[in-house]
Parts: structure tokens; sequence; C-alpha cells
DNA sequence: CAATCTACTTACCAACTGGTAAGTTGTCAA
DNA sequence: TTGACAACTTACCAGTTGGTAAGTAGATTG
């Protein structure tokens, strides 16, 4: 067995919140998930709020290391620009579980948000202000300007990737594979027509 | 009192909903509210789904009017389509409630997806897709494309409404404040990028 | 004046919640 | 061989969950 029953543990409850939230699920259903009590899952972790940080840590991580690795092998800011959120779009369709549990990270913020805003969100947000004012013809923008045009490319990437089931259950799952196919060029589209119009 | 403990139910069940879903709220907690038991609260509803249901009853209805209003009065498709994406991010970021919940209803669609799916979104997004495709120039699309590219516009809008308190805790209440005020202009630009591009 | 209905209440219930305490078992180092 | 430690277990606990049963007070109706 690689996988340590730490690792296990968080990977079921990263599952389960996703599908969930964080008080749809029981620590007992999270141990049964590996067929083990809840009590061997408190040993491990505490108790569950630390579970829930630790599964969100292993989600951000990965991410902010793709995204810097792009950053340095790409040099020109608007082609940053582009595949950064393309990154970000195509990780989180990948990763359905991922994309919602950051998506009730965003609902939930109200109660967590003085320890949770910043854990994911924070970093990569200014990566992406920082690369959008870059580009040639942006300069004008103020940074609340450029917060805003950024996080209408990330909303659009994230809402779809996060409705899947609602999308798949109205039009049904052919005519949603189909969308999905082409989604990813559409946005490519939609963010290029925007830098574009500066 | 004009309103009855029917309606005030509901409007409480609303606000506690979106905050913490479905299972984050207890009846006893929604009845507490109104300073009833929660026997009152069955009285009236049977159960906590059904409860649930009429919450999100009274979100549906009123949005589905307002868009039909608009479309009646406002002729050209091309400025129907910028319209409704823009009554829909008004209407959402004016109601943060419901914003909140019609996500929540996104993320949760897996378990109560047959029922849900179609309350709310279908009619929707059926009106703007076919708003699209009657815009001149929009012919080429297919049905499958002209959808990815109104979900990019829905996502983008309704991504910003429901990010309101975790942005504010990132970037402080004034940096969101800015930001806010010209989100929809921002959002009719990236709209009109994306329509004169086809 | 009696009967019925609505809007509630108190009194329960079994199941489940997160969490504590106190073992038990196997591994591994001194 | 002993002793410590990690990885669990069973046995509890008090509080909360959604829900049922059986009332009660007040207004409406015959």
């Amino acid at each position: 067995m690689s996988t340590t029953t730490r690792e296990q543990f968080i990977a079921a409850a990263r599952h389960l919140f996703a599908e969930r939230g964080f008080y749809g699920v029981s620590i007992a259903a999270v141990a049964e998930a590996l067929g083990l009590t809840k009590q061997a899952l408190l040993h491990h972790f505490g108790n569950k709020e630390k579970l829930y940080g630790e599964v969100l840590q292993s989600i951000s991580g990965p991410l902010q290391e793709q995204a810097q690795g792009l950053l340095d092998r790409t040099p020109e800011p608007q082609q940053q620009l582009v595949e950064l959120v393309l990154l970000q779009y195509r990780s989180q369709s990948d990763d359905a579980d991922s994309a919602r549990l950051i998506m009730r990270e965003l609902l939930d913020n109200e109660q967590r948000a003085e320890k949770a805003g910043n854990w994911y969100l924070a970093p990569y947000l200014n990566m992406l202000v920082d690369a959008l004012l870059a580009v040639d013809g942006a300069a004008h923008l103020t940074r609340d300007q450029a917060l805003a045009v950024i996080y209408q490319w990330l909303g659009a990437a994230h809402y779809f990737a996060v409705s899947q089931p609602t999308l798949a259950s109205i039009f049904g799952a052919r005519a949603y594979a189909k969308t999905e196919a082409c989604f990813e060029d559409e946005l490519r589209q939609l963010i290029l027509a925007r830098l574009q119009a500066l």
C-alpha cells in the first residue's frame, strides 16, 4: 500500500465534502468510507475542522505549483493570462471534487472567512491581476477594474466546471458532452475578445 | 401583520439556507428565528425538504417574470441578450441570499438533480440561447456552442455575486466596493466584446 | 351552544452528532 | 526482553437531529 491511511482519509473526505458540504458529512461517514471507525479518524486529525483544513491544503498546493511553473516558462504576459485561466479551467474540470469544494468555500466564507479566504484565491488573483496589467493596452485599467475583468473569466470557468450535474440533467448527458467539448475553445475566445477590446 | 407566518418561515429559511446550506440549518433554528418551536414549522410544511422546496419556488417565480417582462419590451435580440444577463447579475447582486441558494443548488444537484435541475435554469437558459442565435452573425454557432457562450456570461455574473464575503475578506471592504462599482460595466463590455468577435 | 378548524404547544422518540477515555494490538528500537 | 509508540478499537457521553403523538387556546361556523 503506497498511500498512508492519513492520505486515504483526506481523499475520502475531499470527495464527501465536495458532494455534501462541511455540515452534510459526518466524520463517521468519512471513516466508514475506509472501513474504519470515526475514532481512527479523530486519532489522525484531532477534530473535524482540522480534517477539513487538510483537505483544503491538499487542493491549494498542487494548483499553486502548476501556476508558478506556467509563469516561469511563459514570458509573454498576454499568453500568461490566457494560459493561467485555461489551466485553472482544465484542472477544475478534470477534478470536479476540487472545483466544488472551492465553490463551497466561496459560499461558506462568511463563517470561515478570516482563515480560509486567503488560503487559495488571494495569491492566485494577485498573480492574474499583475499579468493583466502588464498586457499592452491595459495600462489605463485600475487595479479594481483589472480584478473585475479577471474575476469574470475565472467565474466563467469555475461556474461551468461546477455545473456539470445540473446541466447534464437539464439537457441530457450527450448535449452536455458537446458543450463541454467546445467550452475551452469558447473560453479562449472570450478572453481574447475582451483583451482585443482593451 | 401583513405577512403570514408561513411567508415568514420561508423568508427566514431562505436566509439561513443561503448562509449555511441545507444540511447546515436545522428546522429548529429556522423556527427559533421567528420565536416559534420547530413543531410550528412542521405544522406548516410537513418536513424539512418541503420547506426547502418552497424556498426555491419563492425565488424562481419573480426572476422568471422579470425576464419575461424584459423580453416583451425589448425587441432587438442583441439588446435582449445583454439586458437579460445584466438583469440576472443585478437581481443576484441585490439579493445575495438568492444568488447563494441557487449556487448551492448547482452544487448539490447530484442528489436532488432530477427534481431541482429544471426548476429555475432550464427555461432561462433556453430563453438566452434563443436570443443569442437570433443575433446577426451568430447563425454559424451550434446550439451547444451558444450554450457555452451564454453560460460563460452567466458564470461571470453569478460567480461574482456569490463571492462578496471572500473577496471582501481578501482585499478589504473598500477595495471590494470599488470592484463592485465597476463590475456591471465591465460585464457589459465582456458581453459586447464577445458579440463583436462573432 | 356545540363542533370544527387553524395555529400552535409540550412531551416524547430513536438515530445521529462531534468528541473523550480507556483500552488493545503490532512494530520497532534500546 | 522490555518499553515506548503508533494505529487503531470498544465503550461512553451529552447535545442535536428530523419527526410523531397528543394535546390546548382561540376563532369560525352550524
